[in-house]
DNA sequence: GACACCATACCAACCAGTAGGTATGGTAAT
DNA sequence: ATTACCATACCTACTGGTTGGTATGGTGTC
């Protein structure tokens, strides 16, 4: 890597430390002196691309949109040719991500959303603009699945791709709280079954080892 | 109330005012002095009572399971004689208590799991016992239910009841992530349908308004 | 030589925790 | 029952380390 390529990816430096601390420590526990640390710059550089430590995390949350709408884009669910093939593939993706360490899994804004929803307006938006836009992304697939299959309740496409959410996101806390992946790859595969038995699938969820 | 009643409760104030203070701001943008004032008292009381934050933060993890095991503990879902029919009734019950602003009816323990996770295990652990000790409350009722209805998959009724703590932390995150409690309510929704086609029973989800 | 980029040195505010005091109530010996 | 004594509960005032943010200066590139 040439000087020249280091020098001007700073700010990208930056924010991959951000995500990393972050995930990590949380949002108000990560100073700005830590994210520095971890990218191996100081606090003048972050000065220069950054403002205050809440336009960091801010875009931290465009950042983690980018990276995993890439993710996700590139992802191998999507090739089914069923509809719901592709949405119980969708979560099979989601538990095969479960690899690591926690803070290498779990969600960058799902995190910060619990801590800054009451006083940081601006950065709950942007977690919110994260995860709903994922979200968003599942609900082709749904509609797709609903009209094939003829199934029809008091629910949503939208609903049930916010529910994959907070299912995975309820799953990254327990795994937290328990300190290891295992109950999250349960709790997937809990939603996968629920996914299975809306659209009267049967298959059982693939595993990934 | 005489200066002698309010004299001696000054540490459950305390911790009362933690419970709330940490539910809006988290655990490490809480200040002392903001839980101080929150009770009506000062530092000097505070450290009376406590050696440290995060003392306080592992006391009033354990208050939190001490109230919530008394609600549910005195919650109607009980009575149901048919344990899939207590279940479900438990989930409307979750969802009924999605009254009031975000930080009355949110989750002390899942909240700051998602922050201290790594950085102070003690505290981890006191929030861990208080999600798994109460998942574990419904693990009778799911086995009475698997047996009574002769259901069996590659799931067991612990997984099943973590499962539901997933999907209830991860519909706070969601309800925060969009600053209101509808998708929450959605979310448990949902949960309840995964139940009801896990026993194969069709009633819907009680509207509790 | 102007500009973007980045480092060093510094500041002021904030905040966990400390020091040391006062108020209250209980106990027991006189 | 009054005095002496002590423990608990609570307060005010302070300290010292931390940390978000600033000021300033250097270096490479066009």
């Amino acid at each position: 890597m040439t000087p020249t390529q280091t020098r001007h990816d700073s700010k990208k430096k930056l924010l991959d430390a951000a995500l990393r601390v972050i995930r990590s420590k949380g949002y108000s526990a990560t100073r700005i002196e830590d994210v520095c640390e971890a990218a191996g710059l100081t606090k003048g550089s972050f000065f220069h691309h950054f403002e205050t430590k809440e336009e960091l995390a801010i875009a931290a949350a465009d950042y983690w949109s980018e990276v995993t709408s890439e993710l996700f884009a590139g992802a191998p669910y999507h090739q089914p040719a069923d509809p719901v093939d592709r949405l119980l593939a969708y979560v099979d993706f989601r538990k095969a991500l479960l690899r690591g360490e926690l803070p290498d899994f779990t969600c960058l804004v799902g995190t910060m959303t619990q801590e800054v929803y009451g006083t940081y307006p601006a950065l709950r938006e942007a977690c919110n603009q994260s995860i709903s836009s994922h979200a968003k992304t599942l609900v082709p697939d749904i509609e797709a699945a609903i009209s094939k299959y003829g199934v029809r309740g008091d629910w949503t496409a939208e609903s049930l791709a916010l529910f994959t959410q907070a299912a995975i996101q309820g799953a990254f806390i327990l795994a937290k709280a328990k300190n290891g992946s295992a109950v999250a790859a349960d709790s997937i595969d809990h939603l996968h079954r629920y996914i299975g038995l809306l659209f009267n699938q049967t298959e059982s969820p693939k595993e990934t080892i």
